[in-house]
DNA sequence: CTGCTAGCATA
DNA sequence: GTATGCTAGCAGA
């Protein structure tokens, strides 16, 4: 039988307040109710068996109760100062303990516990309630048990009889009679215990004593009389409520009560503030055991879950209290702002977000701040409305000044949706955003990187709650207003829901977070992310005249191309249209299609590939790819540019996407600074115009064969971890390996082969592959590889273990424990599965590079910061980081910046990373 | 004006 | 054969 354990946090809470001798972390805040209640949690936990459990706070504000009878509760002195903060912290806590905790706004934690109880009974299992409030004995039957986990009392149906004198049915009509003094409940004056027990003896029920009230004499039975009137209510107030709809708490019922992990990272964090010496030890061994990352983010290796283990666990449930309505609020007296500044005195975190003119951050203007302090309660600053939208509006400026000392506190913590760019807005005002704690954007990314990560996706997927749109503000393309057109009141809607949305999502994340994601978390992605904003806001310089020159070059190459084509076509058409140079090639010149690869909408392909293989046989293929080229490096490049530089720091900024490549990189857009053409002379030409100002050089480090060597310590293959250990070079090597000769005798045509097959091994290539793209035919393909696994068994036995492990567990994990989803793995169509099982190869390879980097990043950022160098980080190309160095700091970043790259993990193989110096890109390169 | 395809730049 | 972002052309509003 199955067994739920309920625990009453509330009024444990209150019971381990009054009987803890006092306690104080190092800063001051009371502890002692909290570490009573951590330590009977602890207790529980290995004491009483159990296969479901929860633990059941009361939720803030007033319930049903009070509805019924407004003085409910009405004499109960407000909550110590010494409690409320205890209070405040306490759920989260039990959380990362494991356990699900539940707050339901409108009732109070015995109905929560009321109805699962009843639900689990109804369901034949066995229900154990730990709480010290008497009342809960009203619940107890034959499977339903009370343990006060502080006296170590249990109370089943014979024991409550024995300590109450009437049997659990009674217990409501016996509690009516004797009122409830701290709650406020009326009973019958001078009836206690006692007397209660003798009348239900008598009379057997409430009802009947109540029929019966004229038969009893004295004065009891005067004061019985004159409580008539109010012991239903009484009676009402006291019964616990067992059918509170819990639907949006546990969409699943009962079996989302199950006991997580605790998050040690983030317990060690707390017990570390709260003084909890022996707990932190603890936790901390936990960690250093692998159930949280120890002091190596690389460093532990989990052990794969087996075969049959069915795809990733369905998110937590939703646990977090709904809070019963919303307090939204816009701030437009001085008043209303100085109470605003006091509330962020005393908060600890909040949830952050502005509204601005622009998406593109660095040049975006503010309209608006808002900022959430707990869900559902929020506030939005207007500051840049139209005088229409908003009549009564604070300055802009004065608000700022005031807001500045908070914004730049690391005291105060922020949680944001991609805080990056709010970064940047407050940047623009001479702001600079500190403690920032929480990105929900980013936890999202870490949690399931797969899927979108928008707030509205978030809240629709996290919270359940449908979102105000910016369109349905502001409209969408030609016809969209700026935000700062939109009235006060709708602009307060969405800015303050965009905060308080933020912030709850952000906190649900964590809780679903493992030991591993909270790590890659808090310790990478966040760090990151300011990396990133440095980055950005340092941005390029681009030497104008320099792509100005070759735009003019490539501009007259083009025409004559132009005219050859013309000339060959024998009329003229647009080059760059793939539909009209169809119908030349294939119409008009009649060029046979047999064979040739088709689009996707059924014309006959003029890509690459295609008019390679016809340029031998006819002039016109080669113009035109020789056109396409340059047409694509002056549209793309040198003509655009120039047009991206920013005109008041006359820099190129770039913006890094954080969370939209599903294997962890990042993203370069606007422009996209990481395809910079190197493959083509002409191409790699555009790099002579990323330069260094006067004084300053360009240094460029990037990691040697990362993903191979990657692949060498996933696969644990001796042959190529011993390749890279001796320093070989690895494609030589493997040419050796494959055609059988030794290493000094293999020609650059089999060293060619080799980096082909070791490039395609990693994008999970197969036999069809290879032969394409070395140009032979399927069969010396299959063969080439067939050699290539009989000499690296351990790459062969590794790329078989990862498919079969992607197929049972629906992802696949990088060396740190980044998740990387294939939702493909499971389909029907065969093309889309063995799409998947290559990405499933290629993810953790592509993936763990990517962890790589960004860990050198932030290093590297760290490393400048506390030397105070005035090198500046200025690009990241997925295995290359690219800086700005004044030329007394040359020598020191050479040796250094390489060093800590290699630093960045431990791994089976030797890390390499090369650097170089120039003038400009294409140089340092 | 918007959304799509083809093609191509990078690691 | 993995992962991205950008441009031009073009069709349908």
């Amino acid at each position: 039988m199955n067994t739920l354990l309920l625990v009453d946090g509330s009024s444990y809470l209150y019971r381990a307040f009054y009987a803890m001798t006092h306690l104080s972390a190092p800063d001051g805040t009371p502890t002692n109710a909290v570490y009573g209640v951590l330590n009977m949690l602890r207790r529980l936990r290995t004491d009483v068996p159990h296969d479901y459990c929860a633990c059941v706070f009361d939720a803030k504000g007033s319930n049903f109760r009070h509805e019924l009878f407004a003085d409910y509760k009405a004499t109960r002195p407000p909550m110590p100062d010494d409690l409320r903060p205890q209070a405040d912290m306490l759920p989260e806590l039990v959380a990362l303990m494991g356990w699900p905790v539940l707050k339901v706004a409108g009732v109070e934690a015995d109905d929560v516990i009321g109805t699962l109880a009843h639900q689990a009974d109804e369901a034949g299992m066995k229900v154990i309630v730990s709480t010290g409030d008497k009342d809960m004995a009203q619940l107890v039957n034959e499977r339903i048990t009370l343990v006060n986990t502080m006296s170590n009392e249990t109370l089943d149906i014979e024991g409550v009889v024995n300590k109450f004198g009437v049997r659990p049915e009674q217990i409501i009509d016996y509690l009516a009679l004797i009122g409830d003094k701290v709650d406020n409940v009326p009973g019958v004056e001078k009836c206690g215990p006692k007397t209660a027990v003798k009348w239900l003896a008598e009379y057997g029920s409430l009802q009947n004593v109540m029929a019966h009230a004229a038969d009893i004499k004295g004065k009891v039975g005067e004061n019985l009389q004159a409580a008539l009137p109010h012991l239903p209510l009484s009676y009402q107030l006291i019964t616990i409520k067992t059918d509170v709809d819990l639907q949006q708490e546990l969409p699943e019922g009962m079996q989302s009560l199950h006991r997580r992990t605790p998050k040690w990272e983030a317990l060690a964090e707390h017990f570390q503030t709260l003084g909890f010496k022996s707990w932190l030890k603890e936790a901390e061994a936990q960690i250093g055991n692998g159930n949280g990352r120890g002091g190596d983010l690389f460093a532990a290796e989990t052990a794969p879950p087996p075969a049959a283990a069915v795809a990733a666990p369905p998110p937590v449930p939703e646990i977090a209290p709904a809070p019963d309505k919303l307090d939204y609020r816009a701030i437009t007296t001085e008043t209303a702002f100085a109470e605003l500044l006091a509330k962020l005195d005393a908060a600890t975190a909040v949830g952050l977000d502005t509204e601005t003119t622009s998406l593109d951050a660095i040049n975006a203007a503010l309209v608006g701040i808002s900022i959430a302090f707990a869900p559902g309660e929020a506030v939005y600053i207007p500051l840049g409305h139209t005088p229409t939208a908003a009549p009564e509006q604070l300055d802009l400026h004065e608000v700022l000044g005031r807001l500045k000392p908070y914004l730049e506190s690391g005291r105060l913590k922020k949680i944001g949706q991609n805080l990056k760019y709010d970064e940047h807005v407050f940047y623009n005002y001479g702001i600079k955003l500190n403690g920032i704690a929480g990105d929900a954007m980013l936890a999202s990314y870490i949690i399931e990187s797969h899927l979108g990560h928008g707030l509205d996706e978030l809240a629709e997927r996290w919270l359940g709650l449908p979102t105000i749109t910016y369109e349905s503000l502001c409209g969408k393309g030609a016809k969209q207003i700026s935000f700062a057109d939109v009235a006060i009141e709708q602009a307060t809607e969405y800015a303050a829901q965009d905060a308080d949305f933020a912030l709850r999502i952000e906190g649900r994340l964590k809780t679903a977070m493992d030991a591993k994601q909270l790590e890659m978390y808090q310790n990478l992605e966040l760090p990151v992310a300011e990396v990133l904003f440095v980055m950005e806001r340092n941005g390029v310089l681009i030497d104008k005249d320099e792509l100005a020159r070759q735009s003019h070059t490539l501009g007259s190459e083009l025409v004559q191309l132009e005219q050859q084509a013309y000339e060959i076509a024998g009329q003229p058409f647009n080059l760059n249209s793939p539909k009209q140079l169809q119908e030349i090639l294939f119409g008009k010149m009649g060029i046979p299609t047999k064979g040739l690869k088709k689009t996707a909408s059924g014309g006959v392909s003029t890509n690459e590939a295609v008019l390679e293989t016809l340029a031998p046989d006819y002039p016109l293929p080669s113009v035109i790819l020789q056109n396409r080229s340059l047409a694509k490096l002056k549209s793309t490049y040198t003509d655009k540019l120039p047009e991206m530089i920013n005109p008041h720091s006359g820099r190129v900024h770039t913006t890094y996407a954080q969370a939209v490549a599903i294997t962890g990189r990042l993203a370069s857009n606007n422009p996209n600074l990481q395809n910079i053409p190197i493959r083509t002379e002409a191409g790699r030409k555009v790099r002579r115009a990323f330069i260094a100002p006067e004084g300053s050089k360009i240094v460029s480090a990037d990691y040697s064969q990362i993903e191979l060597r990657i692949m060498a310590h996933l696969s644990g293959d001796k042959t190529l971890l011993q390749a890279f250990k001796n320093g070989e070079d690895v494609h030589r090597r493997t040419a050796a390996e494959v055609f059988g000769i030794a290493p000094e005798n293999v020609s650059s045509e089999q060293r060619r082969y080799a980096k082909t097959i070791n490039f395609g091994l990693i994008y999970g290539m197969g036999q069809y592959g290879l032969a394409k793209s070395l140009g032979i035919d399927n069969l010396s393909a299959k063969s080439f590889i067939d050699r290539y696994f009989a000499r690296y068994p351990g790459v062969a036995d590794y790329m078989q273990r990862t498919k079969e492990l992607a197929a049972a567990q629906g992802y696949v994990e990088t060396v740190s424990g980044r998740r990387l989803y294939l939702p493909g793995i499971h389909s029907k169509n065969g093309n889309e599965r063995a799409g998947a099982e290559r990405a499933a190869i290629n993810a953790p390879m592509q993936g763990t590079a990517s962890d790589l980097i960004k860990r050198a990043m932030v290093d590297v950022l760290a490393w400048l910061v506390s030397d105070g160098l005035k090198s500046k980080l200025i690009m990241q190309v997925h295995d290359e980081l690219v800086l700005e160095v004044p030329e007394a700091e040359l020598g020191l970043v050479q040796a250094k910046l390489p060093e800590i790259m290699q630093k960045a993990a431990v791994m089976d193989v030797p890390l390499l990373a090369e650097v170089g110096v120039g003038e400009n890109w294409e140089e340092a390169h």
